[in-house]
DNA sequence: ATGAAAGCGCTAACAT
DNA sequence: ATGTTAGCGCTTTCAT
């Protein structure tokens, strides 16, 4: 019943050679003799003979693949920068195994091991909102296995790194509502932990401070599962809408959020961006067909993608241990629509 | 420079057995003394021994593992398959191989190939727009790998299929806009080889005809990405506005497609409905606050996921080979939404 | 109840 | 230039 592939052993046989011929000869080794090659080669290619990649990854303790770690992929931003990693991947000639955790820190730690176990060749991951305990990823970085954190990263391993500039992201989009004369500004984000809600709160407050508005903790609402489950964000919007000073303009701090809040003012009956302006962190391609039109803080998401491949090949094929680790920031873009103008 | 994960063979070593004793205790075989198989239990935890899936794939050819193929993981609807997918597979103890065909055949065949390679124990897959050719996966079949087909099906292979109930989607979505009023309806579609543009091709064409409708070709526009690429989208839209007699209504095959003439015809200053209602096959959670709300047929994505999973087990751990296969039908859900609506 | 050894497909060190 | 053999981690038959 199950799929009964050519192997190495059936080619020498018929053939009447040798196994390690019949290898040798396939990976083109200079001490086979033209014609052997030339036989081998046509026959193998005759049967349509694939090597077995299993075999190959017991045998070398590598598989060309590499596994991606991200919460979801239901989510316009990872697909991106997903289809980034693929593009390189594919040129260089790596396969993709692509996992969510669905913000879950169990199920991270249950995807990283099994691709370890399945032989990566190395590790992309965003962290799940859940996870503070690193050492799962620790134990596979200690014993050599590379890895690349891109978006949602940790200072606590030494590693190559790619991030969007969430603080100028944060800082332009805050900026913009108060140019705008919004005075109120609240700010909608994920688990205080993340990377990136540290980094674009810290954006958030410095655009409050240069412009001499108050920060006021009671404004910024975090969302521990970031906008993964609809009625967190609805009772964070409703929190908003019930205190005494409401906000008149927010900054939503990912994808998610942007179209849940979005969401959530609609059944509220809350009118945008007459009552509230919005700017959302969102990688949509659908901000124009949004009611109304949602001013967006976009991130390189397809060229993050590329940039953590790369980063990873490098670590993968190097020569000599990596020391010298870098993190790269990619620049963001604020593109203006009606959601945050002041009517 | 790698992950050295420890071995039976290290476990053996420490305690003075033979691999095969190891072996034996940490799967309980009976023919184990208590006392050893607890030794050995306790010692493989203290260890965190994890077995090695490559070495029991290679051993076993099988590895507990099954491959999805899909054309765009960015897309609501597949996203939310896959999501059923796993929630099954999880439950089952199968990990899950995602792999993106971008709707090209060539992308498709290199996927399923290296899948099967890897010793998948099972395939899903939506085929490609691209693809007419079936013989990678006629290959695979007939040696026995198990493949169950979602939402893009194919006549010419005999196994276990779902789909969504597309004839009966397109026909009420078609039925509630004759019912509003709407008389000169189009039809915005994918490659017209696709088993889903055929069955949805067949739904309109039947309710145009059982309302006496005329059935006019020139309202029916083929888009041979589905959406994928804009200007494919944007060039369908602008053919059945430069119509002489445009049409009315139209309804949209797929996800990007319902969401791209939306804005297309944004673009191009269409008022919906006004000048042209739309009625979508999408699973977009953001119908609500797109302009206008869209009315949708949503396929039961998450649904099918499961369902398709659970025949891949079956196919999989069946003892016999299984020759009685399955077409499962699942309903679509019209949902009216404002973009529908006569003025 | 336990061990020795073969074998899954492949590569590579070591013959010849 | 080609063959023999060991070994990657594991299971399983065959001995004991």
């Amino acid at each position: 019943m199950k799929y009964e592939a050519i192997t190495i052993k059936d080619i020498a046989k018929d053939l009447g050679l040798s196994t390690s011929t019949v290898s040798r000869a396939l990976r083109g080794s200079y001490e086979i003799s033209a014609e052997t090659r030339k036989l081998v080669l046509e026959y193998a290619e005759k049967l349509n003979y694939r090597p077995n990649p299993i075999a190959l990854s017991l045998k070398e303790k590598r598989s060309r693949s590499i596994g991606i770690v991200v919460c979801e992929i239901a989510n316009n931003f990872f697909s991106q920068v997903i289809n980034g990693i693929e593009s390189v991947a594919y040129k260089k000639g790596y396969y993709v195994i692509i996992s969510q955790s669905h913000e879950s820190f169990e199920r991270e730690v249950a995807n990283t091991q099994y691709l370890a176990s399945r032989s990566v060749d190395g590790l992309l991951i965003s962290l799940s909102t859940e996870t503070t305990d690193l050492s799962h990823l620790n134990k596979l970085h200690d014993k050599g296995l590379p890895i690349v954190f891109f978006d949602r990263i940790t200072e606590e391993m030494s590693t190559h790194k790619v991030i969007a500039n969430n603080f100028n992201g944060a800082y332009q989009a805050t900026e913009h509502l108060i140019r705008e004369g919004f005075r109120r500004i609240a700010h909608l984000t994920i688990s205080p932990h993340l990377s990136i809600t540290k980094e674009r709160l810290a954006g958030y407050k410095a655009a409050l401070a240069d412009h001499h508005l108050p920060y006021d903790e009671s404004l910024v609402q975090y969302c521990k599962y970031g906008g993964l489950i609809d009625a967190e964000t609805m009772e964070a919007v409703d929190n908003l809408l019930a205190l005494k000073e409401k906000p008149d303009a927010l900054v939503a701090a990912s994808d998610k959020l942007s179209t849940g809040c979005l969401a959530a003012l609609a059944r509220r009956k809350v009118r945008v961006p007459e009552e509230m302006a919005i700017v959302g962190f969102t990688n949509s391609l659908l901000t124009d067909i949004f009611h109304p039109a949602l001013t967006s803080v976009r991130q390189p998401a397809f060229e993050m993608g590329q940039v953590a491949m790369e980063m990873l090949i490098d670590l993968i094929e190097s020569k000599h241990p990596i020391t010298k680790f870098e993190t790269r920031v990619l620049n963001t873009e604020l593109s203006v629509r009606s959601s945050s103008l002041k009517v």
